[in-house]
DNA sequence: CCGGATCCAACTGGATACTG
DNA sequence: CAGTATCCAGTTGGATCCGG
């Protein structure tokens, strides 16, 4: 087996950083089920994630935005009301994520040769 | 999507997050890669990544190895030469790679190539 | 060659307060 | 309500040097 500078499969490897980059983070994926879960407005998003602030909550979204995973509609309403959804790009996401969740459990298994437990929730 | 609770969600969604613990950052997939590639030597491996520093790859190396994606292997020779080997538990992540390769390359045609959806808000 | 130790700059994110 | 501003502590990672 030659050695080689493999730069072919960093080229490769470009789209899987991409796909990571967009979902990187411990709150993008819980703020994308909580729009999916029906909370629309900043207020009720942030309060349904514990340990989530005001200030990432809106550094989040602005990326997600960007990435085309949330819209955010400003309503022509006094006072003027912002609801955040989620959109159909949205939808080619759950595959994936599948594919991690099934990953992490054989993984969980492997490494601690035990399932995935329930811990404390608060 | 069907109906789910949050919690539920927030449950599932733990060993997504195990995973993405796991294959987090930007070096550590490069890393399997280079390994893959036929890279052994831990300074092979740093020169084959460029940017990548010999503290850095020690610490993303100590982690894949407690992961078991790596297998560190001590020769004793004169002086003692260090081998860093793929295990077979590595190959179970390459089809959640190309899951995100693929989810990667739909994205930046969704983001950039623009057959783009008519969505508009009043 | 294989890293560990150290110093340091930049970034991250929590807490709190504040505004239109 | 939907965020911003500010301060601040902790973490990350680059640069450099060092020892086995």
């Amino acid at each position: 087996m030659e050695k080689h500078t493999h730069k072919d499969c960093i080229q490769a490897l470009k789209p899987v950083q991409d796909t990571l980059d967009v979902i990187n983070g411990k709150w993008k994926l819980q703020i994308i089920i909580s729009l999916n879960a029906g909370n629309k407005r900043f207020t009720e998003i942030e309060r349904s994630i514990p340990k989530l602030t005001s200030k990432v909550l809106a550094k989040e979204l602005k990326e997600l935005e960007q990435n085309n995973l949330v819209e955010r509609v400003v309503k022509d309403t006094y006072p003027v009301s912002i609801e955040y959804l989620p959109t159909e790009h949205t939808k080619t996401l759950f595959p994936v994520v599948e594919s991690l969740k099934h990953w992490g459990e054989n993984h969980r298994k492997h490494i601690f040769g035990a399932p995935t437990k329930v811990e404390k929730n608060e």
